[in-house]
DNA sequence: CACCATGTTCCTTG
DNA sequence: CCAAGGAACATGGT
């Protein structure tokens, strides 16, 4: 479930149901998904712990703790990695194969899932200094990319990528991002125009605001216990079907008539992932 | 068995 | 030190 918009629609719907909660019990299974912080020493800042408020910067969650007894407030770091997800759950709910974190909150439990344990749940927040703009502040502008990328020879598909750029675009987004701007993914960063610029910085807000819309929504599957079915990828709940046409426009769509020109969509690997685009709008 | 998968980080090479 | 490329991480789906 991570990029920029899946998070956003994420951290949403969980801090109502967050907030003011307080943590009774902390269950760590995998270690890796907590370090660098050691578990005992995560159990023991949170137990006692009530969440204030969930927020997010690029694909992190940061969650927002104060501790009665010492009156102090400290944060959580939270990523989903490739296949986290966390939701609430009854506590009698048998919990599924792979939940490296749970919390109790009463009845409720906190449950962090990941099948692939790429995601974190830790009090290290050094991560978020190595973050770039948010795509929605000011800062961000065709102006900050055309600087950003000043001499870049790496292809612009592949510095979208880089969360020091402009923090939350995926490897999807990314794609579609540069489909929508008209701009070859694979014209290196520092070749593009001021024009490109400004229509880039564009597109990514354009490209994300109307995937976040689109969560916020349709009725999704948060859980996630269904499989995805490659058009929401994390879940839709029934009925939500109708929806899920025009969503991506290039993404997984090799060989598909391009949306613009008809020409069909080409599918290549650049650093490793696929990229899709369109050989006619974008050169 | 082969290849693919929403992300990040580490190791190598130049 | 920097940039860039590739593999690793771990599990599951097709």
């Amino acid at each position: 479930m991570p990029e920029l918009p899946e998070v956003e629609v994420l951290v949403r719907h969980l801090e109502p149901l967050l907030k003011n909660k307080v943590i009774q019990t902390v269950i760590v299974r995998r270690e890796k998904v907590v370090q660098p912080t050691p578990p005992p020493n995560l159990t023991q800042t949170l137990l006692g712990s009530k969440f204030l408020r969930v927020q997010r910067r690029g694909k992190y969650l940061v969650f927002t703790l104060r501790q009665p007894v010492a009156r102090r407030d400290y944060q959580l770091l939270g990523h989903l990695g490739m296949t986290g997800r966390m939701y609430l759950a009854p506590v009698s709910q048998e919990p599924p194969k792979h939940v490296p974190v749970e919390m109790h909150l009463g009845k409720l439990k906190f449950v962090f899932e990941d099948t692939r344990y790429f995601g974190r749940l830790t009090l290290d927040l050094s991560p978020l200094d190595e973050l770039g703009p948010e795509p929605f502040e000011a800062l961000f502008t065709g102006e900050y990319l055309r600087q950003a990328l000043k001499g870049c020879r790496q292809a612009i598909k592949v510095k979208l990528l880089d969360q020091s750029l402009v923090a939350g675009v995926g490897n999807i987004y990314a794609s579609e991002a540069l489909f929508d701007a008209g701009i070859s993914p694979r014209k290196a960063g520092g070749r593009l125009t001021v024009n490109e610029t400004r229509r880039l910085a564009k597109s990514i807000q354009k490209v994300l605001l109307k995937a976040i819309k689109f969560g916020s929504t349709v009725p999704l599957n948060l859980e996630g216990s269904k499989k995805r079915n490659g058009l929401f990828y994390y879940g839709t709940a029934e009925g939500a079907s109708e929806y899920y046409q025009e969503r991506l426009r290039v993404y997984d769509k090799a060989g598909q008539a391009c949306p613009k020109c008809k020409t069909p969509i080409r599918r290549f690997v650049q650093a490793n992932r696929s990229t899709y685009h369109c050989p006619r709008c974008q050169r």
